[in-house]
DNA sequence: AAATCCGACAACCGCATCGGA
DNA sequence: TTCCGATGCGGTTGTCGGATT
């Protein structure tokens, strides 16, 4: 085995000396790619096909390295690619797949259609971890993944079923039964400003955005939830108890009061309203998961909704109640939790887009 | 108006794995 | 079985543009 890896290692070698030899002879170029080389890359494929990316790099008269010519098409070329924030489904997706898979991007990518595995990254990196740094927790703990499903995750169903619903009224309980397929697909797309059929975000190459980003407008004013708060009551989703429940139940629970640091140091915070307000972050700053226009459904009107769309989901969001859900566990590669995150995903796939539908486990 | 900060994301790098010779 | 080229994956860095001071 040892001696395998050696010549594992060795073959690498070569390879990268190669590879050191072939950038001296060729001079490589490396940085953003324009224009002309992306219609280089786009005309080769479209000729040869993907695949074989070095010996694309030699004969498309890319100066790149078959790598960077992979990852252009791949990341940003290749045209099922999806442009544009994330959703609410997809971002509730991402958050579930992680809690199971953790750092899996590739694998968490097969599951979001359109989307890459960079992109997912970093979507994880820039706004889920830095939840996590202001927090003061690790984002891989426990404590963190907890507070993410019972606040995060509720606040996006939240969300999406804003979404479905300008009008301000939940959509109707979706059953298993339910042919999802049929009613999804004629659904309206999703009023996410970028998130819009933008021509030019699907034919980088005409749109001429070069060296600029493709979509500035942030993701906090992507939502269109706005029409749902004149219908409903705005009563708090979650109050300051029950965010500091979070933190005390599962940092307890797990034994993590050491990465839940809201204090400064000097561990777990007595201060109730430190503790929410970092929690607090979590739903409104920057997640895009913040109420629609301060109105929200009320906590009864969404779990009802959920209880009703999940099959047998009678755990999810139960924090609410006070009542743990024994049912769950088993919930991933991270050790028992009480939630049901398996049946929030469910939903998600039942709000969201059909190609999202449950696959018979996940 | 200029300087600085910061978020977002494209791109690179190193290593692991796969598959054919 | 070993070698080696190709490909895939995850971590990290670089760059740009908008926001803030």
């Amino acid at each position: 085995m040892s001696q395998r890896k050696g010549a594992m290692a060795a073959a690498v070698t070569a390879s990268k000396h190669r590879e050191d030899q072939e950038a001296m002879m060729v001079e490589l170029r490396r940085g953003p790619w324009t224009l002309e080389e992306d219609n280089l890359l786009m005309n080769y494929i479209a000729c040869h096909g993907e695949g074989r990316w070095n010996l694309l790099a030699r004969c498309s008269g890319l100066k790149r390295t078959g790598k960077s010519c992979r990852l252009r098409w791949l990341n940003y070329l290749k045209p099922d690619i999806k442009r544009g924030n994330l959703t609410p489904e997809e971002q509730l997706l991402i958050l579930e797949l992680h809690s199971k898979w953790g750092n899996r991007w590739s694998r968490i990518a097969q599951h979001l259609p359109g989307r890459t595995d960079n992109e997912i990254k970093n979507y994880w990196r820039t706004r889920v971890q830095k939840q996590a740094r202001q927090l003061r927790v690790d984002a891989n703990s426990a404590v963190f993944r907890d507070a993410v499903r019972c606040y995060w995750m509720p606040r996006l169903l939240e969300k999406m079923a804003a979404h479905h619903h300008g009008d301000g009224e939940l959509p109707p309980p979706l059953h298993p039964s339910h042919n999802i397929a049929g009613t999804a697909s004629s659904r309206s797309p999703p009023a996410h400003g970028s998130q819009q059929e933008d021509p030019s975000s699907s034919a980088p190459a005409a749109s001429g955005h070069y060296l600029q980003q493709v979509d500035p407008s942030p993701s906090t004013s992507t939502t269109s939830g706005s029409t749902t708060s004149a219908a409903l009551p705005p009563v708090p989703c979650f109050s300051e108890s029950e965010l500091r429940w979070v933190v005390d139940q599962y940092g307890a629970a797990y034994g993590y009061t050491d990465d839940l640091d809201l204090d400064g140091g000097a561990g777990v915070v007595d201060d109730d309203s430190a503790a929410a307000a970092a929690l607090d972050s979590l739903g409104l700053d920057g997640l895009d998961l913040g109420p629609a226009d301060g109105g929200v459904y009320s906590d009864a009107t969404l779990l009802d909704y959920l209880n009703a769309t999940c099959a047998g989901g009678t755990t999810v969001m139960t924090m609410m109640g006070g009542v743990h859900g024994a049912a769950g566990g088993g919930d991933g590669d991270y050790g028992p939790s009480p939630w049901r995150t398996d049946e929030l995903g469910q939903t998600a796939r039942k709000l969201g887009d059909p190609q999202h539908q449950w696959r018979g486990g996940i």
